[in-house]
DNA sequence: GCCGTTTTCGGCCCGACTGTTTTCAGTCG
């Protein structure tokens, strides 16, 4: 059973919240959970590592944790986490993730009351037990009793990032509304870009921030106001989103927009650069003693720590800090860098639009080439076009192309991966086309090793030229299938073939860890909306913040390529 | 547990809000 760095980072992240529990020296929890993060976004295998040495030079892991990935990946054990499981009772790690219960209460209703879980925590609310414990009060009490009941009701659920900017975007132009109120950002993983938000982050600039608070509490999709100060409240939207608002002076509003928008590592690693130089960070300003260097502006932040403006996507402290140090940042891809789309559906499959209105839509866009790679007939997919239904469309294209002079729509399909490997459609009809797309719309529960043999060797198929939405997972209903991404990474590179990044917001699939990897194996991405009308052709817009967070670059993308580009890199594909 | 152009020991980001506090610890972001 190969050890992936998931498991390396939840075995990580476990016995950071034991040890917590345990009320170990705090800096050495959160050094387990650097390392975990470290070890979760890393885009190659911690397994492949050739020695213990190796791991050590990563950043936060030193010769301590190096050995005990290495435990973990030869043995699949770590005897350090299976004793701090002896000694922790295994439920009470889930009480950490009750709201006011950190690893401090959590020990007092232990060693107190017994409790060593969720059902005990339970028994002791409704018996009134729990008021007993010194610490906890009534009002701690009622917390507990509703989150509770939240929790056996859904849980907690990040959003797909779009899903969350349709409330974002409204409640951010409502705070801008406000008397006195300067200016409204959303800050947080929003901000980052990250493909799902667990809560938003809202930054508003005023004088008043009581007022602005009160005004909040006036937001008519709010459904509870809690935590309300003069500069910060928290709420939660009626849809249950979690929004945390603060309100800061102009002066104070860059450095204010860095803090809130993170991350957490990013954050630290920067506050200790202004230490090292003298300085203090806080949300207000950069000091030197009592004196503000700078505040009003992101921009002068960076500049006073002698670094260039870092873009949020790049805030996770992947490198981003260094690469900025030796001016060795990437010039990110943006939206106006796309010349085309390569995935997109019409309703001669399962779109809802005729070619002809695709393609008026992806004018209006100003988009040089479209590809139209409607589905193959195949199970699961209604009306998928078999051989002869995808030569009339070509023939329907090709018509299409005498009457467009600054559009070429260009012929494709996206065809089904079998079980076994094959492809729904034969090779001679795949040949008449410009753009083969494949993908995987079945059997998601496949063995690692049989995943990967089974799109290795599609991939291996004559003609293909993009492997869409790689991992197929959907965001809060499917995990990515089981895929060696290394393996399918050094094919691609050799075939050669590209990697899509497909905007669905349920989608939003390859990630940003397997994105960098793919750019840094040197495999070109192609940046796909897979729209299914001539609207969600600007889910582009997704693929673009997935991009950005994997560094990617306009060369690394090859529909920013012309297309007389683009066509000679797709022959390239044709074997 | 990690880390080092002041350090191989002694530091480790910083502030707001809550609850139960009589001066602050715990939690959260």
């Amino acid at each position: 059973m190969a050890v992936h760095n998931q498991d390396v980072a939840e075995a990580f992240d476990e016995m950071a919240d034991l040890l917590a529990i345990q009320g170990e020296n705090p800096f050495r929890i959160r050094a387990y959970q650097r390392a975990a993060q470290v070890v979760r976004t890393l885009p190659q295998e911690v397994s492949k590592f050739g020695s213990v040495q190796e791991l050590d030079a990563l950043p936060g892991i030193g010769a301590d944790l190096a050995g005990k990935i290495s435990e973990l990946c030869r043995s699949g054990r770590l005897r350090a986490l299976e004793k701090l499981r002896r000694q922790v009772p295994p439920g009470l790690r889930e009480l950490l993730s009750l709201p006011g219960l950190g690893p401090v209460r959590v020990r007092a209703l232990k060693a107190q009351l017994g409790i060593r879980g969720i059902d005990d925590l339970a028994r002791a609310l409704s018996s009134g037990r729990l008021a007993k414990v010194k610490g906890f009060g009534r009002g701690t009490e009622s917390r507990l009793r509703t989150a509770l009941g939240d929790k056996a009701a859904r849980g907690p659920q990040r959003m797909p990032w779009p899903v969350a900017a349709e409330y974002a975007e409204p409640l951010r132009k409502y705070l801008q509304s406000i008397t006195g109120v300067t200016r409204a950002e959303i800050a947080g993983s929003y901000r980052r870009g990250r493909d799902t938000v667990g809560d938003l982050d809202l930054l508003v600039c005023s004088k008043r921030g009581a007022d602005a608070i009160k005004a909040l509490g006036r937001y008519e999709d709010l459904r509870e106001l809690s935590a309300a100060g003069t500069t910060k409240a928290s709420g939660v939207l009626r849809n249950g989103l979690q929004v945390d608002i603060r309100v800061v002076p102009a002066e104070s509003f860059g450095t204010a927009l860095h803090y809130f928008t993170g991350s957490r590592d990013h954050n630290i690693r920067l506050r200790r650069r202004a230490q090292e130089r003298g300085y203090k960070l806080n949300e207000y300003g950069l000091f030197r003693g009592k004196k503000r260097v700078a505040g009003a502006t992101e921009e002068e932040l960076f500049a006073a720590l002698d670094l260039p403006w870092i873009a949020p996507e790049l805030r996770e402290d992947r490198g981003e800090i260094e690469a900025a140090e030796r001016r060795a940042l990437p010039a990110l891809i943006e939206l106006g860098d796309l010349k085309g789309d390569l995935h997109v559906h019409t309703d001669a499959s399962d779109g809802r639009e005729p070619l002809e209105k695709i393609a008026a839509a992806a004018r209006t866009r100003h988009l040089r080439y479209v590809a139209i790679t409607d589905h193959s007939k195949y199970l699961g997919v209604v009306r998928g076009l078999d051989a002869e239904r995808l030569a009339r469309q070509i023939d329907a294209i090709e018509a299409l192309n005498e009457r467009l002079d600054d559009l070429i729509v260009l012929k494709g399909a996206e065809v089904d991966i079998l079980e076994d490997g094959a492809l729904a459609l034969p090779d001679s009809i795949l040949r008449r086309l410009d753009v083969v797309v494949i993908a995987i719309h079945s059997q998601f529960g496949l063995s690692e090793a049989k995943q990967t043999t089974r799109v290795l060797r599609a991939l291996d198929r004559p003609s293909v030229s993009i492997l869409a939405h790689p991992t197929a997972r959907l965001l809060g209903e499917r995990p990515p299938v089981a895929l060696n991404f290394e393996r399918v990474l050094r094919a691609a590179r050799e075939r050669p073939c590209y990697l899509e990044i497909n905007g669905q917001p349920q989608r939003l699939d390859l990630d940003d860890v397997n994105v960098k990897a793919t750019r840094e194996q040197g495999v070109l991405l192609s940046i796909a909306s897979d729209a299914h009308s001539g609207a969600e052709l600007a889910y582009v817009e997704h693929g673009i913040r997935q991009a950005r967070r994997g560094w990617v670059t306009k060369g690394e993308v090859l529909n920013t390529r012309p297309l007389n580009e683009l066509r000679t890199l797709l022959r390239k594909t044709m074997l």
